[in-house]
DNA sequence: CTGAAAGCGCTAACAT
DNA sequence: ATGTTAGCGCTTTCAG
């Protein structure tokens, strides 16, 4: 491994020169700094970043924590945080969880103030009080899609409208018609999809409606949840004409499941779900939807971290994405007459 | 944060005895041990890693760089790969290099070597002399998805059989009777899939039979890709009775098309396709399609790297990968007669 | 079994 | 404009 000293011998100058060089453009003599630049390139020179971090007392990256990699909706954020993190000059590593709360609070153990300088943390099964503990004790934890706008948590977060996002579902499929309405409710890790629910029924309700509980499922968050729920839901209420589902995964389950009990979607029942992941505009029929923008969140999460590390110990601050935005495909349309 | 010092002051030891508490359960009187261990707790002292990767001159994290996290094949790969890490002691740390060789130059030069102890490398659009160089200076690199078994790279490399996997597509395609079959060839990053292509092409060339040439559509690896080029196939040679794709993700948009179009899959076109990542058996009709290992690849990825970072210097390591299995569903059936 | 001391590669005052 | 000097927090001989 080629060190700074080699190269400050190389280039006949002192380590603290070159560092110079590495960072600030002035303050050393141009002609200087070509011998350095020179010596860096003839000896393939990379600076150590775990010694840059111990000397700098901060490291260039931050740590996102998720439960499990392989739903499609975190990829999605990912390279947004990604591409955000870059752009300010960090590295992300991503903790996947693997849907395991020990393995998460490993993560935050070693990780957290020592090779990332803070967490982005997603729906994992670890509590808050926890995370707090952990910010306490180390590095700054960011909640990046707290579901509850309405109770900002200990922690800064970035809150996501998910009420409004429900509500927005439930207006159009009564302003489509329907009537009989069956949902299928999520149960990732991270809870219930509580806010969702809420606000779809709270919309229901302000038209003078409601939801038969007979016709609310609660599975976990996955397609194939998502068809097995489907299958049962329209077992026991076979005369919905829709379905509201708290997630697209559920959704998209719902529409196969649909489709192979012979039922045509939209035409005999229509389909929302919440999100707009990629998959929502490639599955057939296009799924209708209401598009949580994934990408302004890992924009904000990451941009509010940063600030969070560079000035910390400030209160918990609570910022507000952008607000949800019904999407009609084409899994949804009135109902049938009779 | 609380370091190793303030944890001897305080069990009335020196920073020596607290490390050696910390790796050697031995040679540490179990007294002390117990007296450090209360200190360690008390204080909430946790390690700081960059310093012991300093003082070690090695850090317990692996890279796994890949072009888009996006594609769903990604995400199984990296829980998979991330399992072995974790079971061996390592963190995973994952690069997105977001379609972009610079991007992924700037984690080699960077990460390699320093904040990781080696790098897996899934197909990226840079060039196996560059990272040849980048595993010389830092450290080892190991081509995670090699797809020319028959020609061993200058890198340690897992390699799969995908010529095989191509050649079973075939033969169950012709098994059923297909004579008239289109094919569908991703240009992923890191290249045209040939191998798939060539296997299936040898495989029916074996039976005596061709491949129209105007059959074989190239296109991008995605779902988007493989809908817009199925169209534009189905359009071209509107009789084609069968569409192997060299990916499951392009068969997937192909199965889309082909409904849109009003073609029933499997009954008017069978599709089949190659990976098996979980969304085949999530759409429908569930995809038939030749099983690549994920889980096993990845595994013996990890393995080999560490290997590597253990034994340095060796001659690079070709290792196969479990051969590609047939997984039939409900996308392919024997042609209608006539 | 425990302590003292050197050093990992780099940065950041402070001198010169 | 450049050199000197001290660490950053930890590991690791080497003594005692």
């Amino acid at each position: 491994m080629v060190t700074l000293a080699e190269v400050a011998k190389r280039a006949r100058v002192t380590a603290a020169t070159v560092s110079n060089v590495l960072r600030n453009r002035e303050k050393v003599k141009p002609e200087t700094v070509e011998r350095v630049l020179a010596a860096i390139n003839e000896l393939g020179y990379r600076p150590n970043l775990n010694a840059r971090a111990l000397a700098e007392g901060r490291s260039p990256t931050l740590a996102l924590m998720l439960s499990n990699i392989t739903n499609p909706f975190y990829p999605e954020f990912v390279l947004a945080a990604e591409r955000a993190a870059r752009k300010a000059g960090f590295f992300l590593m991503v903790c996947n969880t693997d849907d395991n709360a020990d393995i998460g609070r490993a993560y935050l153990n070693q990780i957290a103030g020592t090779l990332a300088e803070g967490m982005l943390v997603m729906n994992t099964d670890i509590e808050i009080n926890e995370l707090c503990v952990s910010a306490m004790n180390n590095a700054p934890i960011l909640l990046a899609m707290w579901e509850h706008p309405e109770a900002p948590p200990a922690l800064p977060c970035v809150a996501v409208e998910f009420a409004k996002a429900g509500a927005l579902a439930a207006r159009h499929l009564l302003e489509l018609g329907h009537r009989k309405i069956g949902m299928l409710v999520g149960d990732g890790s991270g809870g219930l999809q509580d806010a969702r629910h809420d606000g779809f029924a709270a919309e229901v309700a302000r038209a003078g409606l409601r939801i038969d509980a007979a016709a609310v499922m609660r599975t976990r968050d996955s397609i194939d949840a998502g068809y097995a729920a489907c299958v049962q839901l329209m077992a026991a209420q076979p005369d919905l004409t829709a379905i509201f589902a708290t997630n697209d995964l559920m959704a998209i389950g719902a529409v196969q499941a649909l489709i192979t009990l012979g039922r045509v979607v939209p035409n005999d029942v229509s389909v929302i779900g919440i999100t707009d992941i990629q998959l929502a505009r490639q599955v057939h029929p296009p799924l209708t939807t209401v598009a949580i923008d994934t990408t302004a969140i890992a924009e904000l999460s990451v941009t509010c971290l940063i600030e969070q590390i560079e000035r910390p110990r400030q209160p918990p601050k609570m910022v507000i994405a952008p607000p949800p935005v019904l999407i009609v495909r084409a899994s949804t349309r009135a109902p049938a007459r009779g």
